[in-house]
DNA sequence: TTGTAGGCGTTATCAC
DNA sequence: GTGATAACGCCTACAA
């Protein structure tokens, strides 16, 4: 027994007894309002559909359109909750216009990148948003972006820096909110201050590196290279960076994460090395992923609204689409603090 | 300035001196052994096709060879990182054979299923993994289940308990593990044990439900409905439910719950309410997704392999989409207990 | 109001 | 070895 056949276009206009662009008219809707279908018609041709079951074929429509009505998000981390909501953001954005998001990630594997690059340049999708800039790291991919570019199809990047490049953007930039991190801290008292820098690409956090260094010489502290660890971006990873940090003499009171998941792993560890949270050691996140005010302690964090950045993503990305000659557009989302339980004022020493 | 068109496989043989079909055969690899080109062309096409920066058209490639080379996955909820352990291995596995894999989650929005459900209809994809048996719920899904059943298209279901329905399966079933657990806990001394039953669909971990009664029947332990709370699947229904949970008279010695997400929440609600884990009450939950071990005190779970899950799904529905007639097959995946901290003795009341 | 016909970019079946 | 040519299923001027 083979598959069945899809039924077509011709197979409902024959039960239908009318012509194939009768059929294709009813289906859509009489999208060019200056045709119209007898009501009559109109109904023999959607019982007819009914009955064959008939549904219309992506694949052609793509063809003859030229558009797929698809768009593809890469991400940096599956694995990291707060990226979620920046999927679930642009996910709905995407479909509330009729778009269909396809979705990658770059752990995955670093090929996940690289095939959804192609997925745009073989048409398989309108628009491409990018998340995190790791498409610098890569000369291949460099390669490829250029030739989309040059081929002026539509992408959106979302990154920590405004580039002068012609690009649309969307900037979502924790450099401010890590100095505001730093001077709590410091007005905590915490002058020996570690930082897990866990990142899978070594420029995906510099809107947290920078400031930290800056904040330090601000105010007046020795800028100390043990006390940053540089890591991967595993719960497990933060757990081992912050038993080299305690290692330290004299050890932090006080660490800054990265991103709460590898906060997790830095409470773990300090609770495995004996130290209590804040009263030995504070600690402060990034993110505010839903398990970051479960924990215990509760933990301090910052954060920005990462379900509009996906959502705005995808408004600039259709208007890209809609209006290819419209000029580059950049929107920038704040971020905030959120202070819990895990930070405290530093021990006396 | 418009977008550049594209350059086709007429423009890569007109630059090249050579026929379209000559270009599609050397572009596609000479595919069917008979057909043979001369080194010396194949060179030429090939610089052509470089040198106009040729990409094949996936949408062209589609209409007509009548397949996409894309896989639907549909997960029951985004947001538990357990879930991402399939989807890896069902990525790598769609990968290693060339597939592309089109993710969907019901949390997103319950359309979100519906969606893709459409996408197989519209043949946007070559097949479609579902996993949890959420379609039984929805009366649309059945019927839009039931229609691309009869278009025999392929179709792997991944549940938790296997259907003597002519569909390829994976099973992976908490039962046989969860009478592990409440041997455990009962051994332990506890006999009041409380259930923390989140789920987004209420079918959903019913192999957890029945082995939790029978296993109390078999301890002859009466069945307290005010043990079981049932709740939604995010933490902070975890939480919530746990307040009510300790409310009893008297309160459970022991939490059950069914997922390590709901487990985080669980454990903070303890805290809060002054009880101490495993001294006060022990907690159990279940997936080990990977936070797990890093919760303080770390969380005693029972798990399966979720990717290799993801990975036997794929081959499933690889081998359906090759012959189409092969009798229906199931693959039953194991489970299994690990004891962490977050279990202990019953306290002596 | 409805039908006819051409073409989107590919691949596959033929001839040559 | 290589080159015409016919589908694949759909949309849409344009003709009737």
């Amino acid at each position: 027994m083979q598959r069945l056949k899809r039924p077509t276009q011709e197979d409902v206009a024959r039960l239908a007894g009318v012509s194939r662009a009768t059929v294709s008219y009813v289906i859509n809707g009489l999208a060019r309002g200056n045709i119209s279908i007898s009501e009559k018609t109109r109904r023999r041709v959607l019982e007819a559909a009914e009955q064959l079951g008939y549904v219309p074929d992506a694949t052609a429509r793509a063809l003859r359109l030229g558009t797929t009505k698809a768009l593809g998000l890469i991400i940096p981390d599956i694995r990291n909750p707060h990226f979620w909501e920046t999927v679930d953001g642009a996910w709905r954005e995407a479909r509330a216009s009729g778009y269909h998001l396809l979705l990658s990630s770059m752990d995955l594997s670093a090929e996940y990148g690289r095939e959804i690059f192609e997925e745009l340049s073989h048409r398989r999708v309108d628009g491409l948003i990018l998340m995190g800039s790791f498409i610098e790291q890569s000369d291949e991919a460099q390669k490829i972006l250029l030739r989309l570019r040059k081929q002026r199809l539509p992408i959106v990047e979302i990154s920590d820096h405004l580039r002068d490049d012609h690009v649309d953007q969307v900037v979502s930039d924790y450099r401010s909110v890590t100095h505001e991190v730093m001077e709590l801290l410091f007005s905590l008292g915490h002058r020996r201050i570690g930082l897990v820098y866990g990142v899978a690409r070594s420029d995906l956090a510099l809107d947290r590196l920078e400031p930290y260094r800056k904040c330090l010489e601000g105010f007046g502290i020795a800028f100390d290279e043990h006390l940053v660890v540089q890591c991967g971006p595993t719960i497990e990873d933060g757990y081992r960076a912050t038993f080299a940090l305690m290692n330290c003499d004299p050890p932090p009171t006080a660490i800054v994460a990265i991103n709460d998941l590898l906060a997790i792993g830095v409470m773990r560890a300090l609770v495995d090395l004996g130290r209590s949270v804040p009263r030995d050691v504070s600690v402060v996140g990034f993110d505010d992923i839903p398990q970051a005010r479960y924990l215990v302690p509760r933990l301090t964090t910052a954060t920005k609204d990462a379900s509009l950045l996906g959502q705005k993503a995808v408004q600039l990305l259709l208007k890209r689409i809609a209006v290819p000659d419209r000029p580059y557009e950049c929107v920038v989302l704040p971020a905030r603090l959120i202070v819990r339980e895990s930070t405290g004022p530093a021990p006396r020493g």
